[in-house]
DNA sequence: GTCTATAGGGAGATAGAC
DNA sequence: GTCTATCTCCCTATAGAC
């Protein structure tokens, strides 16, 4: 069979851009049709009610976003190349035409979403700060990093921090965001470099045995 | 002659209220008129365009800020006053049904905007920074706080995570907000107590002499 | 799976009466 | 300053042909 998810998956990845460009309330089937060549009615064939696309959108950034952590868990120990790679998606992000982040978008209109959109927006928001929790317990834990107060609440820091971050650049400078991110990196690094192998803040490269180095991962989540 | 401002503020205060509720794209000039009693003819008499609406929404937003620096100049000296009433601008939106910052709604929605709203957003949130950054640099200046880098860095990185966690509170939990603010603060104090005067991370009350005390600031901004 | 055609409503905006 | 009336446009959504 022809490869799967022709225009079904193309137009969800015209709203998610769009999203992350010009907000929920910002864009139109119209704007997904006229770049996908298509008309509109096609579009609500595969997605019948806009608010069917915004869950579609958001089950599969939370997908991505679960096959993402498998990937880096696979791929290394290290706690700063996961936190990296980590910002590097919201990086990604910038340097893609400052888009910001897909949830922060939703947020910021929250009340004026369905309830099944709010619902996966939720869904979306748990899973990210799950993974950067236990992430920065682990990381804590064997000495790599070091902060104040629970894992879970730097972890609202942080995602709150790129979240706004992203958003602010647009108002000001996409060079703010970068800053900021180093900032917030800084304060994480250990005061003295512990024994071998426990803090390694400038991008070592200990990967884990048996991961496979075929391209890496993608940034785009 | 009688009150000045009638329906022309009583426009800005609606629809500012709605742009932090629903985003600038999540309400109309009809949601407008409704809550006002009127018809939406009315507010196109007052503000022609609605991003002649918007324009003015920010304006006011940056006259009111610039106002309540005065105000916390005038009425204290002390840094952790002055950043705990900057703080509570953020914690009185939220518990005003969770709102958001106007600045963060509009970043959102940034290329949804016309290049009136994307100048005048970029105006209001220059004078944040900027005071913030002052604050900052003066307080550490005096031994009140403690932080690592630019003052504009620590600037950014406490506006950002305002910013983002007002939005996250929506998608989450209210009290994930005041916990990041504490945590964010936290950071801040010195770790030893100073000389005397020097800091008072909790809430001293060492007034300016001859400061009014007639009600304080108010904390809608 | 995509099209044409169109319904039905809400958006921003204007003219002119009161 | 606010109203009624209306315009035009765009939006979401549906029906039915191809």
């Amino acid at each position: 069979m022809a490869r799967r998810s022709d225009t079904k998956s193309r137009i969800l990845d015209l709203a998610e851009q769009l999203l992350q460009d010009r907000g929920w309330n910002g864009f139109s089937y119209q704007h997904i049709a006229s770049k996908l060549g298509v008309k509109n009615a096609a579009i609500h064939y595969h997605y019948p009610t806009k608010s069917d696309l915004g869950v579609a959108i958001l089950d599969r950034l939370r997908r991505r976003f679960q096959r993402w952590c498998d990937a880096i868990e696979a791929e290394t120990d290290d706690f700063w190349e996961k936190l990296d790679a980590f910002f590097a998606i919201y990086q990604s992000y910038l340097a893609d035409q400052g888009k910001i982040c897909p949830a922060g978008a939703l947020e910021a209109e929250f009340n004026a979403l369905s309830d099944e959109m709010r619902r996966a927006t939720r869904a979306l928001v748990t899973v990210f700060h799950g993974w950067l929790t236990a992430t920065l317990e682990a990381g804590r834990d064997r000495g790599a990093c070091v902060f104040q107060g629970d894992p879970a609440e730097q972890a609202m820091l942080i995602g709150c921090t790129l979240q706004g971050s992203l958003q602010v650049a647009r108002a000001w400078s996409p060079e703010r965001f970068h800053e900021t991110v180093r900032h917030l990196r800084k304060q994480m690094v250990p005061p003295t470099p512990p024994g071998k192998g426990a803090a390694r803040p400038a991008g070592g490269r200990r990967r884990k045995a048996g991961a496979s180095s075929k391209q890496g991962r993608r940034s785009g989540v």
